[in-house]
DNA sequence: GCGGATCAC
DNA sequence: TATGGTGATCCGC
């Protein structure tokens, strides 16, 4: 997406200095920039988004101002001790530096306002944008003139521009326009690298070479008439800009015209739509030159979708991102493959061009007295004084105008997340409703990659903005919209708990699923189990699939290890109590742990040794964990295959349903012993160790192009739908496990009450008595949930004394952990940075002491 | 591993 | 009335 940087709206100061850089021209149309601010904060000043905007000014104030009080004691020898490194550093960066790629950034000119304004004329020549009252993601460019700009809500934007048309994106439309502009790109370098659906990456050093040889032909064109009226329309709105002359055509451009137009056999050449009674004309021959190739790229593109891009070329692709937003839109800059004209180009540059600099990053430097790239290379002995070797690597990389040139293939994605805004939700139990859809969302997205992660993190954003973020990381990846809510609810409930009586007054919550095994992961996994199967255990006959029926296997008590051990949240709850995060793990107490480390070590010895075994001879006979069917005369790979398949079954996810670390869905297979071993993440041994389904990973890596869509909507939809997949034990999981244990008792789980609710009939709360109309177990038992809560409170106020005990610290436990929690705050000892941007290489021992300071002569 | 921040789009 | 959603990375614990 084109740069906004911008036009983000800070606050204070930065918020009126940032909006609106238009350069407005007497007499035209729009506002000027000092109206545009006044309008903004007038409609912005006093909201709860304006408080904590001022609230995170002050943090990085504070940061600031930390990092002066570091530079005051700098001595001048240290100094020059750094100055030393740094250019060394420096130097072999500039021994490395690779001129001889070309690399282009092509980016689409307010792509969604665009392609909205192309389809349906009558928006022409009026201020449009993208997205909703609540927030924009494109503005067109009458619009911008008014400082109508993306990401700013539509409210505003209304105020700005009581003119302007907000219209509803249409993802589907853009995701298929970028098709067609990526079916181009392909042409010119087939690994092209598409950043979001109107930005990619191009290194056309290849095709560069072998154009040299092509004949015209090859290089010809056709201009489309067809349909001209919707024929480049963004171009045209280019035109009205007056940033400079593009009265010849449309099409071509600014500077140089093709080398070579010749007017002869009008019947060979390229022509961009295959289809329809077009009519060609003009046609055109682009030259060899990387100049030339890029105007036939962005020809194509408009040819073929009636929309402008700008380009950038340049020796890396940090300079071509850099060079795309020069001439936009409609444009192209080059920076020249040398090291004279890299510098000129960098020399003035405000860093904050440069992608990676943010606004905190520039303000911070901004307080060194570093606006340009060449004041950041002057203060690069200072700057490694005060960042982090990360961080002044990544500036020295700037100021030498080095950036990557290769195009790093997509590696495998790290997380998957939803997350919702909506007015505010203040009742737990729409909260735990909302969580639970979010959870449905995200286990679709999963499955539909075949991915499973240990690591689940809830974000929740108060109505002042605030943001939190809960995570915890489970034994084995897991997948399911259960699985993935059980630990959710809980992270969900801590946080309610901590607030209690005070409701969590929310704005947005969202859900995140990381800690996906690596591909490394993934065969270990396969080996340990090959290798415990060889190893010749037996697996006893479970329970087999899943009965259909609400019979009382359904209904398994919790195990008993449940109700003497504290669960696993009781235990993540103490562990904020007591302030040790790093004791206590997910899997066990104390005691266990040095089991299980022990354990593990024996664990991985056997299975080395079953390794070892990999090359006997594999055909035999097996018993499948899952389906308890015995397979006879297969391979080892054939019987892991079919475990895979009854996993994946819907019987065989049934029968090995996660571990959550409560323990609750423990009692579910009745051979727990060999049907963890089997399932083994290396953790545990001993019986309490669970049932999961994550131990084959059957979803193969998947090598995604994530293509980032800037929503433009927010969809307050919180409603609650139907929540009837859940599964039967999701009743002892939530409501009894936890204060419901202590409450009951470790020996009596109120049985009856459970066979009630799951024999289909009404849903009564055993807390308040009172019929529940909710269908859902899950939502009674965060009813339920709610009530034990309201219960605690209530004796915690009136019959303090009176108290079970251990009751009474349950209540204390969560109090002070909230406590706790708050204020943990920013704690930045030291000013850091953090890049987006690929780690240099380190700084090898080098000999050189050559000065570099000539740099910018 | 967790939580807060920063950044890009 | 009203200030987004997704993914990545870094840093200090």
């Amino acid at each position: 997406m084109e740069n906004i940087k911008e036009q983000q709206h800070g606050s204070g100061e930065d918020l009126l200095l940032r909006v609106g850089l238009n350069d407005n021209k007497a007499g035209m149309e729009g506002l000027d920039k000092e109206k545009i601010n006044r309008i903004i904060m007038e409609a912005t000043k006093g909201s709860r988004f304006y408080g904590n905007e001022l609230k995170k000014e002050k943090q990085v104030n504070q940061r600031i101002e930390k990092m002066m009080q570091q530079k005051a004691q700098i001595t001048n020898q240290q100094l020059r001790k750094a100055q030393l490194q740094v250019d060394r550093f420096a130097m072999e960066l500039e021994q490395s530096r690779n001129l001889s790629n070309t690399m282009v950034h092509v980016d689409m000119d307010a792509f969604y306002a665009a392609v909205e304004m192309r389809d349906n004329p009558e928006l022409k020549d009026k201020p449009i944008a993208v997205g909703s009252m609540s927030m924009l993601s494109t503005s067109n460019y009458h619009a911008r003139r008014f400082g109508v700009r993306a990401a700013m809500p539509g409210f505003i934007a209304k105020r700005l521009c009581p003119q302007l048309i907000i219209v509803p994106p249409n993802f589907d439309k853009y995701r298929a326009v970028s098709e067609e502009v990526k079916e181009i790109l392909a042409d010119y370098d087939p690994d092209f690298m598409a950043v979001s659906l109107d930005e990619a990456y191009l290194n056309i050093t290849k095709h560069l070479v072998e154009r040299q040889s092509w004949p015209e032909d090859k290089r010809r064109y056709f201009t489309k008439m067809g349909n001209p009226a919707e024929n480049a329309t963004a171009g045209k709105e280019a035109d009205t800009l007056g940033e400079r002359d593009r009265a010849i055509s449309p099409l071509l451009f600014e500077d140089s015209p093709p080398d070579v137009p010749p007017l002869e056999s009008p019947f060979h050449g390229n022509s961009e739509e295959q289809s329809g009674p077009q009519v060609l004309h003009n046609p055109v021959v682009f030259g060899t030159s990387a100049e030339e190739v890029v105007k036939e790229i962005r020809f194509r593109i408009e040819q073929k979708t009636g929309l402008t891009a700008s380009a950038g070329i340049a020796p890396n692709t940090m300079l071509a991102k850099i060079c795309s937003d020069k001439n936009k839109p409609n444009g192209q800059y080059q920076v020249l493959p040398t090291r004279q004209a890299v510098m000129n180009f960098i020399k003035d540059l405000p860093i904050r061009k440069v992608s990676g600099i943010g606004k905190v990053t520039e303000k911070m430097l901004k307080a060194l007295g570093v606006v340009t790239c060449a004041e950041l290379y002057q203060q690069r002995a200072l700057l490694s004084l005060l960042f982090s070797e990360t961080s002044w690597h990544y500036f020295l990389h700037i100021s030498l105008g080095l950036g990557s040139t290769h195009l790093a293939r997509d590696g495998e994605r790290k997380s998957m997340s939803v997350e919702r805004t909506f007015s505010e939700i203040s009742q737990a139990e729409e909260q735990y409703s909302l969580c639970q859809e979010l959870c449905r969302d995200l286990a679709q997205d999963l499955q539909k990659e075949g991915l499973k992660g240990r690591t689940i993190t809830i974000k929740l954003k108060n109505v002042d903005f605030e943001v939190k973020t809960r995570a915890c990381t489970v034994p084995c990846p897991i997948s399911t919209a259960e699985e993935i809510f059980a630990v959710a609810k809980e992270l969900l409930r801590t946080e309610i708990d901590a607030d209690f009586p005070r409701p969590l007054r929310l704005r947005l919550m969202g859900v995140r699923v990381s800690g996906f095994p690596s591909e490394e992961d993934r065969k270990q996994q396969q080996r340990s189990i090959v290798g415990f199967l060889q190893a010749g255990h037996q697996v006893p006959p479970a329970t087999g699939p899943a009965p259909e029926g609400m019979g009382t296997d359904l209904l398994p008590k919790p195990p008993e290890t449940t109700l003497k051990k504290k669960s696993f949240f009781d235990k993540k709850r103490l562990e904020r109590k007591e302030g040790h995060q790093d004791a206590l793990k997910c899997d066990g107490t104390d005691e266990q742990n040095l089991q299980t480390s022990h354990t593990v070590q024996v664990l991985k010895r056997t299975m080395n040794e079953n390794l070892v075994s990999e090359n006997l001879p594999s055909l035999g006979t097996f018993t499948c964990p899952v389906c308890c069917q015995e397979q006879g005369g297969v391979s080892l790979e054939a019987f892991n295959r079919h475990v895979d398949t009854c996993l994946e079954a819907p019987s065989g996810r049934e029968a090995s349903r996660v571990w959550l670390g409560s323990g609750a869905a423990a009692a579910e297979v009745s051979n727990k012993e060999n049907a963890h071993c089997f399932f083994s993440c290396g953790e545990k041994q001993d019986d309490q160790a669970p049932p999961k389904s994550a131990g084959l990973a059957t979803g193969g890596p998947v090598g995604l192009s994530s293509e980032a869509q800037s929503a433009g909507t927010s969809s307050p939809n919180h409603s609650k739908e139907d929540h009837t997949d859940l599964p039967e034990h999701s009743y002892h999981n939530s409501a009894w496990e936890g204060q419901g244990a202590s409450l009951f008792g470790e020996q009596e789980c109120p049985q009856p009450d459970v066979c009630e609710v799951t024999a289909g009939r009404a849903l009564v709360c055993p807390v308040c008595n009172q019929e529940q109309k909710t269908p859902d177990l899950t939502l009674f038992n965060v009813h339920v949930d709610i009530c034990l809560n309201k219960d605690v409170i209530h004796e915690l106020r009136n019959n303090q004394d009176n108290l079970v005990p251990q009751l009474k610290e349950n209540s204390r436990s969560s109090e002070t952990s909230l406590s706790r929690v708050r204020k943990t705050s920013a704690k930045t000892k030291r000013p850091t940075l953090m890049k987006t941007h690929s780690a240099s290489k380190k700084a090898k021992p080098s000999n050189t002491t050559q000065t570099i300071d000539t740099f910018f002569k």
